[in-house]
DNA sequence: CTCCTATCCTGCGAGC
DNA sequence: TGCTCGCAGGATAGGA
């Protein structure tokens, strides 16, 4: 379940493997469309240039290049591996073979993730509506709440609109508000300021922390075995209904809040 | 404008 | 044991 962390991680190591900058030979589609059609044409415009480096926007990994950019999303189930000939998967939709024999493989089995073109960042529809990094600057809690504050929805769905912050998904946005102390349905209103401020700092920091979990195998994470870091084991509530709340014993409860299943604790969070 | 719901897709685990 | 069914998640369109 690729959120915010994965896709940094993804980065780095794609960033990572392609630093000698190897010159692109051919690409093999082996359908036509994930979520939305694959811009095939657009992509074979890359043959025969090379990627000068892969960094993350939100969850979105962009591939620059001179010519343009190569957009993708990783959905619930990508994944961009180190693959050959000898390693072929189910649901391997997109390879990319590079000059001097190495070969990219884009594996999704549930097709959400999205793989597109822009030549102008700028102007992508995808991008161009997305709102702050949570771990740079200006994000903080007066930020956060001066974008946010007159919001009727219940924080965690404020804090999981890519509009106003991104890479917060269900499981980190459960994860910040126990941290935090803040019930996942606490309408904005209700916000002391010293409570938004708790908020973004544990955003930033569980953030953080899952991206060094999973940091110490960065170059693994996007090899053929594809190790997935340790930070599940760390989370405090998500997927924890009815188990000790590991700081004060208590049962941890499960909501629906917009459709997605909440973890909190009713003891530590008012 | 703001908010909520349904939709996309496959794999997996709970329950019978 | 084998089957069905509901759920998981991010982005987006469209309705209230």
């Amino acid at each position: 379940m690729p959120e915010l962390p994965e896709v940094e991680i993804h980065a780095r190591g794609l960033d990572q493997i392609l630093i000698q900058k190897p010159v692109i030979q051919r690409f093999e589609f082996n359908r036509a469309d994930l979520r939305d059609p694959i811009p095939k044409a657009k992509l074979r415009q890359l043959v025969g240039h090379a990627f000068k480096r892969v960094y993350r926007r939100g969850k979105y990994l962009i591939f620059e290049s001179d010519i343009g950019f190569m957009i993708s999303h990783l959905g619930m189930t990508g994944s961009w591996r180190v693959s050959s000939i000898e390693d072929q998967r189910p649901h391997d939709h997109v390879h990319i073979f590079f000059e001097g024999g190495l070969q990219l493989t884009f594996r999704d089995p549930r097709r959400f993730g999205i793989l597109d073109w822009a030549t102008d960042l700028a102007k992508s529809k995808r991008l161009n509506k997305l709102g702050l990094e949570p771990l740079q600057d200006p994000f903080d809690g007066t930020v956060l709440k001066t974008l946010a504050g007159k919001r009727q929805s219940p924080i965690k769905s404020v804090i999981m609109d890519a509009g106003l912050v991104v890479g917060v998904g269900n499981i980190y946005a459960s994860e910040s508000l126990f941290r935090a102390g803040i019930r996942p349905t606490r309408k904005p209103a209700r916000m002391k300021q010293q409570e938004w401020d708790l908020l973004a700092s544990q955003i930033k920091e569980v953030l953080a922390e899952a991206i060094a979990a999973g940091g110490s195998s960065i170059s693994d994470y996007v090899s053929a075995s594809g190790g997935e870091g340790d930070f599940q084991n760390r989370f405090q509530v998500y997927d924890r209904e009815g188990a000790l709340c590991l700081r004060c014993s208590t049962p941890i409860r499960k909501i629906v809040i917009a459709g997605r299943s909440s973890f909190y604790c009713p003891a530590c969070q008012k």
